[in-house]
DNA sequence: CGCTTACATTACATTTATTCATGGATAGCC
DNA sequence: GGCTATCCATGAATAAATGTAATGTAAGCG
């Protein structure tokens, strides 16, 4: 089998040569340079060097064998540098999954200070997971959970990192608009928009229009934020959002923010690890960061 | 260090699942790939797997190695398959070296059939050479030189592959157009065009003008064949060329073609190799096929 | 011509890889 | 829940590879 250790003596040999060079350079004896490279030849079935007197020159064959080697060589060095990285946890990948679509504005600001620190980590988000975002997690096909339900699952664990309000979101014009909170049934008449997930997973749902048996007049699904407060903003439907990312589009498109229900609907994010993954060092860190 | 065996073994099991299915496709034991496996994880310093139960799963670090894996070792392969075409003698490098200006023309129609006769050779085409053709030849610089002028040396053979006259072109309209041929004392009022190479090795210099003791009026020196054969039909030089690369531009530059002295300059295209190639198939093809 | 340098070869030593035999752990199955 | 098949790990024994020392042979150089 064509060997790196093949493709280091043809550099070498060339590099330096002569072969009793090259075997210095590698901390061998000229003897075991030539039985290496005689073996190579044999195995190959060609020769790699042709004998002039006493100088080696390379055969054509040999020429592109030196051309391999100085491809390859390059890439395997590198790989073992990049390797020790990892073996000092200084690299790593971290795979970050979402499973709360509005956060995803919230994670950009989380990951940018992050990719400064961590400047050898590479970091990759992922939206879509076939067995939800715990079975990601579980399964290793992401190593963090960005999500507003945690699951208390052995081998897991989750943090919260952030407290916010749900509330809803109004063109300023719209008849609610002065409110200071919404009942359920002021929303018998609306068009609700909101991400397309499942309406178990969809806290006005489960939390406000379920319990008091209300079902508005249409539920329209919408894939961008942009695109939903666009809606919104046009008088074409009402929304359920985070306050703090409302609020960072109220004044460009003329919003009005109302709480849902008396109290509110409060929720967190928390994030969620491995926990076989706590001890890594820039897990821990984007955790922490996370927080604030 | 990072070696061909260890990427084979990541990619193995991954593909196969387990360790011992990856066993069985190396034709090694369980136990076997286990100390392997050990063994470089031992030495990168890092875990590249983690056993979960009964599983094998990639860390960061693993995965990594897997993508290396797979970039590097198709390589490889591929580089095994063409050494081995090497060792059949199907598959070549055809370094030519061009002492010989004008037959940069006549070089093109051979290599163009013998591409496709030989695809496996890739050929090359040098015209400069530190130490000159011969030099470049027994440096192994190039494989074949075209030439026309052989040289006897021990470990070199060359080969008369073409005749051919020398005759000077002017353009049509030329005071001397209308001669059978050309006395030296003609030239002694012209422009004389030639490619920039050393008068000693102008044949209209070395037969003709040198021993006649006739100088040119002017020798001025161009690179392309075409700029030059223009030059000439404009009238403003002459220069020597062979007959059949003068004729194929006669009719489309109106230009004249003359006899070089009562019985004309004869010359041949010599080609040159290495003794030591003469058994190299495709070598011996190519100049088989110069021959024509 | 003799000295030095360079590669090849032989016999032997050492290191490394592999196997064999075995044990512990886990997932699936009655 | 206990049985079984499967999977990976381990330690000692063994086979294979890689390496060394010593020596040989040939080429260049003064």
């Amino acid at each position: 089998m064509l060997d790196r250790s093949h493709l280091l003596v043809v550099r070498t040999i060339e590099q330096q040569g002569s072969l009793t060079a090259a075997a210095r350079q590698l901390c061998l004896t000229q003897s075991a340079l030539s039985h290496t490279i005689r073996k190579l030849e044999t195995h190959l079935g060609t020769a790699i060097w042709l004998r002039e007197g006493r100088q080696l020159r390379l055969t054509p064959a040999g020429r592109y064998l030196l051309g391999l080697a100085n491809r390859l060589l390059p890439q395997l060095e590198y790989a073992e540098a990049r390797l020790r990285q990892f073996a000092r946890g200084e690299r790593g990948t971290l795979r970050i999954g979402m499973e709360c679509h509005p956060c995803y504005q919230w994670l950009i600001n989380v990951i940018s200070p992050f990719l400064s620190a961590w400047p050898d980590v590479d970091v990759d988000v992922k939206q879509k997971f076939l067995f939800g975002g715990i079975g990601a997690l579980l399964e290793h096909e992401i190593d963090l959970l960005v999500t507003p339900d945690p699951f208390n699952k052995a081998g897991l664990k989750f943090e919260p990192v952030f407290d916010f309000e749900q509330i809803l979101v109004l063109s300023a014009s719209h008849r609610l608009a002065g409110q200071f909170y919404l009942n359920a049934e002021d929303l018998r008449d609306e068009v609700l928009l909101t991400y397309p997930v499942s309406v178990d997973r969809l806290d006005i749902y489960t939390q406000f229009l379920t319990p008091a048996g209300i079902v508005p007049r249409l539920h329209k699904t919408c894939e961008s934020t942009d695109v939903m407060l666009q809606l919104v903003s046009s008088g074409r439907g009402v929304a359920p959002f985070p306050a703090w990312l409302a609020e960072t589009y109220q004044e460009r498109l003329n919003l009005a923010l109302v709480r849902l229900g008396q109290s509110g609907i409060h929720k967190q994010i928390f994030l969620g690890i491995r926990e076989s993954d706590q001890a890594l060092d820039y897990l821990r860190a984007f955790i922490d960061s996370a927080r604030e």
